[in-house]
DNA sequence: GCCGTTTTCGGCCCGACTGTTTTCAGTCG
């Protein structure tokens, strides 16, 4: 059971609820919502939670949502999840993928029209519309039955609540709308929100904030935004247009003294402002995009807004402030701890892309006769542009000359070919130590594919595994441990293989990985491949916090691609990490010795 | 159903926008 598939578990079960009775359920239908998000958000299995006994360390997962998950992982299903799930039509659930669809919608639709099958409702739903019978209904009209046919039919093409882009891509766009509102003559500050703020590895909506004195102007202009596909919102205060693509662009403004009250809103996490506002409620403060709330008695009762009485902030730093919190970095607001430290001043201070001093993980064009694939550009140019980075170490870890095509003799030669180039290209970049490396594969054994005649010419290894990826946990992380545990490797690259949306990775028991690393000195790789950022970010707060040293790589196979290093430094700081937890921090000197250390 | 720097009971974040409505329901973030 993927974790995937227990977020539409708990989601269709907080839908049913709604369908069944709001009022009556609307706690359990929040708390179950609460706990599906939790679990979208945890980039571990919750199936490795399971085993370890600690389901309800998840939070949002109590005793109740713990048991009947327990019963999920045990026997394939909960009975009493199924119960409830039972109290409506399953046809509905599909419709919940679709954008404007919610649990009463999508109910009433299939109630009314007597809807069953859901592997056909999108469409049979689809040809109802079209007929015009929707508009007849009570509560609909002919604008909602036009926009449930846009809907569908963008759904169609691949629009959805759940899809989401990497975060380069989602950079690239959002860096064009910034560009394009920065020259709105009324925008006084523009910023992006939300996820991408926060350098989430994958990214939803894209979300821009503007301060200015004159909204209406900004909002119009943001609606002309010219590669627009059609407006979706428009309102006083926010605005939001779909582009090609199928992608929301939400615009967010407001004037320029309450600018960091919006900031903070909408940069949010949603759980760290959740948290956020039951902590400012115990201080009788009440929170919102425009600032900060004194709750009196008369309020309370008369839900009147007084906006008269909210104290706004130009700066995300006064309004934590005034919270009595240190200001927290964005990439670490996901209610992990974050507000605890900020309340006690032991938030961390975390490592910045200009700390960066070395990256150890670079493939070059030399014709080793590798395994995988080969790098584009050579030592010399890789190594050039290091010294541009003002990099004081790299390593070239090309793959291990193929095992298959070479005999070991063969293997050695190739490598000392490539160890000569190295030392050429060394004598005219002296700024840069360059160390020779090789991206060693971990075989199933738990052997390393190169012998030892191979790793003695070497200063180091990386380490990593490249095939048989569906061995269990235990022997996966025996076999890693192994590979890891020559006197050369130092460094375990992309540690859970994953590929963000394409694989999911292997399992290792990570408690006992992280023992083996801080005891021997090993290193875990950040790796910054867009699609890769492996570890990700909670495996790196859970590494530092066992006092494991980790190293950020670009595994650059072209010189272009050493500039992917501030992704890694993305999730580095999403996974806490100061500049003293990185290696590529470190002063050459004691690089060096990590290094070459026996 | 979850959760704890007032608490193991009694609370639970806050607001915008739209469509179909004459004051609100549904959806979204």
């Amino acid at each position: 059971m993927t974790n995937a598939e227990i977020v539409t578990l708990l989601s269709h079960v907080a839908a049913a609820y709604s369908v069944m009775d709001e009022k009556k359920h609307y706690f359990q239908i929040v708390a179950y919502k609460k706990a599906s998000e939790a679990i979208e958000s945890m980039s571990t299995q919750l199936t490795d939670q399971y085993e370890e006994g600690k389901l309800d360390a998840v939070p949002g997962i109590g005793p109740s949502i713990k048991k009947h998950l327990t019963d999920v992982f045990e026997n394939g299903k909960s009975q009493h999840l199924e119960k409830v799930l039972a109290t409506v039509p399953s046809s509905m659930f599909p419709l919940l993928d679709i954008p404007s669809f919610g649990p009463k919608k999508a109910y009433r639709l299939v109630t009314e029209f007597h809807l069953t099958n859901p592997k056909t409702v999108v469409q049979d739903l689809q040809k109802i519309a079209k007929q015009g019978k929707i508009a007849k209904l009570d509560g609909f009209g002919p604008k909602s039955e036009h926009d449930i046919l846009q809907a569908i039919s963008e759904y169609g093409m691949g629009v959805n609540k759940s899809s989401r882009m990497v975060l380069p891509y989602a950079s690239e766009i959002a860096d064009k709308i910034v560009h394009y509102m920065k020259r709105c003559p009324q925008a006084v500050q523009v910023e992006t929100l939300g996820s991408m703020r926060r350098k989430k590895e994958t990214i939803g909506d894209i979300d821009v904030a503007v301060a200015t004195k004159d909204p209406k102007k900004v909002i119009d202009y943001f609606v002309n935004y010219p590669y627009k596909d059609r407006i979706l919102e428009k309102g006083d205060a926010t605005a939001s247009i779909l582009i090609s693509g199928g992608k929301h662009i939400d615009l967010m403004v407001q004037p320029v003294g309450s600018f960091g009250s919006l900031l903070q809103h909408f940069t949010g996490s949603k759980e760290h402002n959740i948290k956020l506002r039951e902590y400012a409620l115990k201080k009788d403060v009440s929170l919102s995009e425009y600032g900060i709330k004194k709750i009196t008695e008369k309020s309370k009762t008369q839900k009147v807004r007084e906006s008269d009485q909210t104290q706004t902030y130009d700066s995300e730093e006064k309004f934590y402030n005034a919270l009595g919190l240190d200001w927290i970095p964005p990439e670490i607001r996901e209610n992990t701890g974050e507000i605890e430290a900020a309340l006690h001043h032991t938030l961390p201070k975390l490592i910045e892309l200009k700390d960066i001093k070395a990256d150890f993980h670079l493939h070059s064009s030399f014709p080793i006769e590798p395994s995988h694939d080969l790098g584009q550009d050579t030592i010399e140019t890789m190594a050039k542009y290091a010294e541009k980075l003002k990099y004081h170490s790299i390593g070239f870890s090309e793959h291990n000359p193929s095992q298959k095509n070479h005999t070991k003799e063969e293997m050695k030669r190739l490598v000392e070919q490539r160890n000569h180039v190295i030392d050429q290209v060394q004598k005219i970049t002296k700024s840069v130590r360059i160390y020779k490396l090789l991206e060693t594969d971990i075989l199933p054994s738990g052997n390393l594919a190169i012998d030892n005649s191979v790793l003695n010419i070497l200063d180091a290894t990386i380490v990593s595994v490249h095939s048989v990826f569906s061995m269990n946990k235990n022997d996966m992380t025996k076999r890693v441990i192994n590979g890891l545990s020559h006197k050369k490797a130092k460094i375990l690259a992309h540690p859970t293989g994953r590929l963000i949306d394409k694989r999911p990775g292997y399992e290792l028991e990570w408690e006992e990985l992280f023992a083996f690393c801080k005891k021997h000195n090993k290193a875990l790789e950040i790796n910054a491949w867009p699609y890769r950022l492996d570890l990700s970010d909670i495996l790196v707060k859970r590494a530092i916090s066992k006092g494991v040293n980790l190293v950020i790589d670009t595994d650059s196979h072209a010189v272009s691609q050493m500039n992917l290093m501030r992704y890694g430094v993305d999730v580095a700081r999403r996974g806490w990490a100061e500049k003293k937890n990185i290696i590529n921090t470190w002063p050459p000197e004691k690089i060096r010795s990590w290094l070459l250390s026996t």
